[in-house]
DNA sequence: TGGCCGACCTAGCGAGCGTTAGTTAGGGAG
DNA sequence: CTCCCTAACTAACGCTCGCTAGGTCGGCCA
């Protein structure tokens, strides 16, 4: 299956275009012209730009839940048991995911405000459940004695907009590898989190 | 001095639109609309939209300089001799400098690529340059043993992209105060980047 | 009092926007 | 061979874009 659809070939080039320009500084003609047809020909394949951004956008929500839903299901106890360990695991996911598809996560990240009506309410809540797995673990983890005890929703954004950030500075073929900087971001989030082990 | 220029109220409308839908996702009438006046009366007090954009872009960078600046400036010895004590000065210094005004910061953070030529360019060497200060403070402390021996520059990037991330959740009247923010987020990046006091 | 000037207006330019309509070329199935 | 489907095309619609031109009006200064 080294075809492709022209569908797939259309959303590929508009996850570039909207990383590269934003929803609303790319123009059908632009992606269109990225895959070498005329501006109108392209609906015969999209039902409307909208409908792309939603494609690309939903899509990648579900592959940073599915990527979350499979730490607990390899591993049931983790949740409830090492905080350390699951965060680590929460934070190697969410890298792996943006480091896998840098364009599709950026569109994500940053464009899904673009979305319109009950489809950008959808991701709102999506993205405030996922921001919430975060929370919950930190919390559970101060109330352990395991983290230090800062504020666990500030903490939680403090640690996933410092992985979003990947978006606007990773580069696949950069010095530091995805497997690198998983596993640094893994190291600092951890350490921003975790109690001392002696007293200061 | 109560009054405000018409310039300064077409700025703080832009800068708010363009916080709310990005630059590309602006027009001149929204702005206009937002200072009561028709579109094309923008144009007796503005060269252009690109013009509003760099007006905004450039005031902001050089608050957060001169922010960062004027740490150096109350304890010269600060830079080279308490790395922590520097570390916390540089993210509490970013951080009011974005809660201060958020949506300055906001369109600093995300709308800078929208620049066009050289003032892009421009733009682009001072955000490194910029972030050069923190990767120098990480890596004199690494030097130093005071820092936990991670790249510098994924450290850097991971707490400066968490800092920036502020922008997509502070909200002035909200339940975290700027300066319990400052608080906690100084405390997170200080522990992320120090070395554990005790070998596990 | 007269002239100027800044702030605003209306009108409109040329370009580009997202999208629709209607058509055509080519290939597979009956 | 014919029929029809798919994937393109060209043309164009109505609208908005950033921006310019030219005019009106009121307040300040000589």
């Amino acid at each position: 299956m080294v075809e492709k659809t022209r569908r797939q070939a259309i959303e590929d080039a508009a996850s570039a275009l909207f990383h590269a320009h934003g929803y609303s500084g790319t123009s059908v003609r632009d992606i269109a012209r990225a895959v070498d047809i005329q501006g109108a020909s392209l609906y015969a394949h999209v039902t409307s730009k909208q409908d792309v951004l939603w494609s690309i956008v939903e899509r990648t929500a579900a592959r940073f839940e599915a990527a979350a839903d499979a730490i607990e299901a390899a591993d049931p106890g983790a949740a409830t048991f090492g905080r350390g360990v699951y965060l680590i695991a929460l934070v190697r996911a969410h890298v792996g995911v943006v480091t896998d598809d840098i364009e599709r996560a950026s569109v994500f990240v940053h464009e899904w405000r673009a979305l319109e009506g009950h489809r950008r309410e959808e991701i709102a809540r999506r993205r405030d459940a996922y921001e919430d797995r975060f929370r919950t673990v930190i919390a559970d983890g101060v109330r352990a004695g395991a983290f230090h005890a800062v504020d666990p929703v500030a903490t939680a954004a403090y640690v996933l907009t410092a992985l979003n950030g990947l978006v606007s500075w990773y580069k696949p073929d950069g010095r530091l590898s995805a497997r690198v900087i998983a596993d640094t971001y893994a190291d600092l989030s951890l350490r921003a989190a975790q109690a001392p082990r002696m007293p200061a």
